[in-house]
DNA sequence: TTGTACGCGTTATCAG
DNA sequence: CTGATAACGCGTACAA
């Protein structure tokens, strides 16, 4: 009753085969009533449950997804884990999830690990694709020798895997629309940093709509600032002292809703007052976007449908790399660029 | 090359028995040289890794805890996430991270899986204490058979594991006496649920700080407000509605800086200038602090350091169900009280 | 230095 | 309806 009880222990107490312990548990019919009530009972007495590792050895199957992320600090990432999660639980699967240090890439450690544990699918999602692509293409290799590979990952990235990704286009194209009809011309985007991929892409997206509207697209208009709120402070504070007043944009578009924060803050400081002085949109919705000053319109890129898809693609594993393009990204308007609550989604 | 390579292919290939084989991977030193490369060179080209469950089932230990939680969402929870994985991770070990439904307990399905999974130790966080008190020490019993079990929760509760708790006193004790030595006697407590152990030892807690300071414990000044930041809204809006203006508290403490984000909307809702008509501060340090406008004074109860010390237990494993009091809380000042910046802590 | 053979806990097959 | 027994992949005595 102490240490490990195993199927033994249960076949030799209830006297009867481990095959018989075996069909109990599983609940085959082909038991007679009062031997499997003989089983069961000493199986609760012994609080009995099969070794997973054993039933993997046996059966092949582990009913588990990885899912590799940098860190579940970051908000964006956590929906895609918690949606993940529920969603391979609700099939009978169980999520391990793997963080990997600060930028470094998919390391031959982790790329091990995951071999190691046998997990049935690995989904990989965001800030990897900055890596060097020899590396990451000789990781995905080896992980595809022994389960299918998904990626959450920019449109952009060529990973030979399955590919889910955000609909970047629309969260570039949406905010730029925004502050135009709002009679905006000049529009500044604060924004992640322009080495990785998935800035990088986002930046011409956000280029590429300014064209089309006929917008000026003055590089000063186009400045790194990380993924945090001190990045938006710094961003901010480097954009706009760097620029005579009358060419101050008078609207901006951040990276996300913490680089939002940030500039927010750093605006302030400077004696704006927004939205009449400044307007800003955010990225990703976040829970407290209702609750900065002014509320601060964002774009939801619904990263809890990508996690979602993400799975049940790892889940059929079909052979041959799909491309799944997802639901669009929506603009949440609030209140942070002076738009009536009235308003309505642009065409 | 296609399907699982197992120890056998390697051994075949190589032209040498399966201990040899095992001998390469781990190392192990009386190989001769040219068999070692032999080998390696095939366990190279067959991107050979042991699995784990076989490994397992051979050695016993399985190098993996299991993290229970409610929802990876919560920031409070992500942070002792975190903190719990690089600590393990430090030690050689993996983590399983599980997610309760909602307010759902310790399920049976969960204590199943945790035993099924045969994970060498468990940690519980947070807000399953308000569970029935015989299911919960049932569940714990049996886990118990198979892994050391321990928890962060508050001291109060009485379960028979490894209990790690955070410093409810200092949490309640700190901002009290902070907003007294600035000259507030009206302090109201806006916090949680008092159903749940956690919250109305808080409450507790707050009152007690309250009479010891001779200031007016009115009950018209506690009340719930739930975990997020709606509830924070509600309770403030509630509270002051119900109060005549002269006798509205000077000073809120609240259940946690979510809670705190949407006091503030509220007030300025309400008209009240920050910290001028009202001081408000929260609980837990997040990120998002230094950005609340004014800047959120806050306490810090360090949960990383609750689950490293979580995470070190249990991997010690000392029989004898250990009570460790933890570092202590922390004040964080920031504006949201009028404090001066060169504020010096309380005794 | 290397190989043989057994055990780890479970399920599946096949025989009774 | 029930019981032997092989097999799963690996590590480890023990033997050579």
């Amino acid at each position: 009753m102490s240490g490990k009880v195993t199927i033994y222990d249960i076949a030799r107490e209830a006297g009867v085969s481990t095959a018989t312990v075996t069909r109990v548990v599983r609940g085959d019919a082909n038991v007679r009533a009062s031997t499997r009530e003989k089983v069961q009972r000493v199986i609760d007495a012994y609080a009995y449950t099969p070794s997973a590792s054993a039933q993997h050895l046996e059966g092949g199957r582990t009913k588990t997804l990885a899912v590799v992320l940098t860190t579940v600090t970051n908000l964006y990432f956590t929906r895609i884990y918690d949606a993940a999660y529920w969603e391979a639980e609700a099939n009978g699967y169980s999520v391990r999830l793997f963080q990997t240090k600060d930028n470094a890439p998919i390391s031959r450690e982790l790329v091990d690990t995951l071999i190691r544990q046998r997990v049935d699918g690995v989904l990989f999602v965001g800030s990897i694709w900055s890596t060097d692509r020899r590396d990451l293409n000789e990781a995905l290799e080896k992980l595809r020798l022994y389960m299918p590979v998904a990626a959450i990952c920019p449109p952009g990235v060529q990973l030979n895997c399955i590919r889910i990704h955000s609909d970047l286009v629309n969260c570039s194209r949406l905010p730029v629309r925004h502050l135009h009809a709002l009679g905006h011309r000049r529009i500044a985007f604060i924004g992640g940093s322009m080495q990785t991929k998935d800035s990088s892409k986002r930046g011409e997206n956000f280029l590429e709509e300014l064209r089309a509207l006929d917008l000026p697209d003055d590089p000063a208009y186009h400045v790194d600032a990380g993924y945090d709120a001190e990045g938006g402070e710094r961003a901010v504070l480097r954009m706009l002292s760097g620029l005579d007043r009358r060419r101050w944009p008078t609207g901006i578009v951040a990276f996300n809703d913490t680089v939002a924060l940030g500039a927010i803050k750093q605006l302030k400081q400077m004696g704006l007052h927004l939205p009449e002085d400044m307007a800003i949109i955010g990225c990703d919705n976040q829970f407290f976007c209702p609750y900065t000053d002014p509320p601060l319109t964002s774009v939801d890129l619904h990263p809890e449908e990508l996690a979602t898809s993400a799975v049940r693609e790892l889940l059929v594993a079909r052979e041959g790399t799909a491309i799944s393009i997802m639901r669009e990204s929506t603009l949440i308007v609030r209140e942070s660029c002076g738009a009536a609550l009235s308003y309505r989604k642009l065409d």
